[in-house]
DNA sequence: CTGTTAGCGCATTCAT
DNA sequence: ATGAATGCGCTAACAG
């Protein structure tokens, strides 16, 4: 019924090893009968299978990419990038080629754990993990576990936007300075003149949400202005539009002469802005607003957005590549990428 | 090195068949022996060998979810939902767990076939493709080749957000009704008083926007406004923000005095936002604007945008399910999905 | 309910 | 440069 390696060697008048070797391209096959082996795959519409391929050489050419959320921009752009650079590498013949497939993990540390055991029972070839970390412990332990095993079997492990771990389960680590640029958005409101900054920030038990209100308050430090003011003006929530808007709707009723609010990311920054509209007051005029990333949309809303720019894009290559083997790991095995602040209109002076 | 299933059998004291029996839950054993080998597999930190799994039993635990642009929340809303239902299917025991995987194919067609071959290499237990197809005749025909192999294989073939496809390769497929809406939507335009309306369409070899755009026709000849006009008020593009910003300063060059302008969807209705108000003109005094798809952001957009809510959610969810063959398929095969036409602040009568 | 026996389709030694 | 033989780890008949 479904044609074999070993229908394709006798049409080919080869042994199965030969038709491996040309299908496998490692070995020296003679230019001749490469092409007739290749006419038969052709003739026959062969397809290699893949299970029993993976289990002779005890390795798959599965690479899998974990994401928290497929739905937002920030992961797609990212998995998409990782995606087509694993591609990509592929020689274009079937040989070489990888099945670079994304995750969506939703957010839940227990799915995170699910995927990657179903990763390591497929014998992937290398894993990609995306995004901000759980800080629990707990959690966290059994991540590096889990990593490790996978790294231990022969799966290149790869962080990209995501802090680095303990041990040397992980290949290669791509994290994003949050910190740096959250603390250069704050100084750049304050440099205008603000005084009275809310702010809006992700789930508490996120690395990312951590990172980058460490960021805002360095800068509120510097500027001297600790203390308990700080913790009443901040407010957690998720990285989604609504939890944006309720959290700030919470921070007027807090401080209703606010000048200015800055949110865990754009998404947030897009729901804050709503709030503030909906009470009446104009942005930048009375209100300055400021998201983080940079996602496509950010450019666009009215008035445009201040965000830092995490170069998504860029980052996911470099995660699929280094996954691939193709480039090295950087020294230390830890690379940092830094955010560029971008201003634009949704940041102003605060009123007098 | 690597813990095996002849391990956990030694370990338990069973025969092989018996651990795999267990494992599996497909075969009754005794609970006393269950225990025993689970807590053998618990013991001794055992992963089952997928590949080797699937070779033996010559079907794989894995599903691929084709999209055309994974950054794209269209897609990734679609996606997510199908994955989290193909997940949530499992028993939550490790037997069950199906690998759902997303492929981005950034709607090349080559990368289309070239992934579904990779799956089918795989020996995928089912296929989702999502969206829009190309019309191209031989890519279609190439497609419906790969899909029957596939579907021949035991693949199980689901389309969703998709037109339907010659041949029964497909086990069922979930199509949205992008003309119904997309007339309702020009009606809209049509009942304010609009005559001179823009239409900013995506890729021409694309389905979607063919049917959002017939559908757009649709309704202005029922207003008897077809003719030339039509065409010269038809500019193409891309499904980007930048597509719609571009294919706008064009519509404005065409004819200055239009009263609206509807976009192949919401992304790039946000694109045309930017260059009318570039242009001077307010929205919806001047010009109203009309997207497609409801995407999260629409509702926030400044004026919210007025468009064609289409269940993406639901209907990822619903291929999911069809894919593990929880659900059976529609009647036919084939079920219409409708859009949902939401009025809101982008649109307003024509000036007098 | 459980053990025994055969492969599943391919990559890899080892020969030649 | 090519062929023959072996085993990867597991599932699926069959027995019992």
């Amino acid at each position: 019924m479904t044609v074999t390696l070993a229908d394709v060697a006798a049409r080919a008048r080869v042994s199965p090893a030969t038709v491996s070797r040309v299908l496998n391209g490692n070995y020296p096959v003679a230019a001749s009968t490469r092409e007739r082996v290749l006419r038969a795959v052709d003739e026959l519409d062969y397809v290699l299978n893949g299970p029993a391929s993976a289990l002779a050489a005890a390795t798959s050419d599965l690479v899998g990419i974990l994401v928290n959320d497929i739905a937002d921009p920030f992961f797609g752009i990212m998995a998409g990038a990782a995606q087509s650079a694993i591609g990509d590498t592929g020689t274009g013949r079937a040989g070489g080629e990888k099945l670079a497939v994304v995750c969506n993990t939703g957010g839940s540390p227990e799915r995170e754990l699910t995927y990657l055991t179903l990763l390591q029972r497929q014998r992937a070839a290398a894993v990609v993990v995306t995004g901000g970390a759980l800080v629990d412990p707990d959690h966290i332990a059994a991540l590096t576990a889990k990593l490790t095993k996978l790294g231990d079997a022969g799966t290149r492990v790869v962080l990209c936007g995501r802090p680095p771990m303990p041990g040397d389960a992980v290949a290669a680590t791509l994290a994003f300075d949050n910190r740096g640029g959250a603390r250069s958005l704050t100084e750049h409101l304050l440099s205008l003149g603000h005084r009275r900054i809310g702010y809006v920030a992700g789930p508490v038990e996120r690395s990312t949400t951590r990172d980058r209100l460490d960021g805002h308050r360095d800068a509120m430090t510097a500027a001297g202005l600790d203390g308990p003011g700080l913790d009443r003006l901040t407010v957690y929530g998720r990285y989604t539009r609504a939890s944006g808007y309720d959290a700030t709707r919470e921070l007027l009723a807090r401080e209703p002469s606010l000048t200015a609010v800055v949110a865990a990311n754009d998404t947030v920054a897009l729901g804050a802005c709503a709030a503030l509209r909906e009470a009446g007051l104009r942005i930048p005029d009375d209100v300055s607003v400021a998201g983080f990333d940079d996602l496509p949309f950010s450019v666009d809303a009215v008035p445009s957005l201040t965000t830092v720019r995490l170069p998504l894009h860029e980052a996911g290559v470099r995660a699929g590549r280094l996954a691939m083997g193709a480039d090295t790991p950087p020294p230390g095995g830890v690379s940092t990428i830094r955010g560029e602040l971008m201003v634009r209109a949704s940041t102003a002076p605060p009123r007098a």
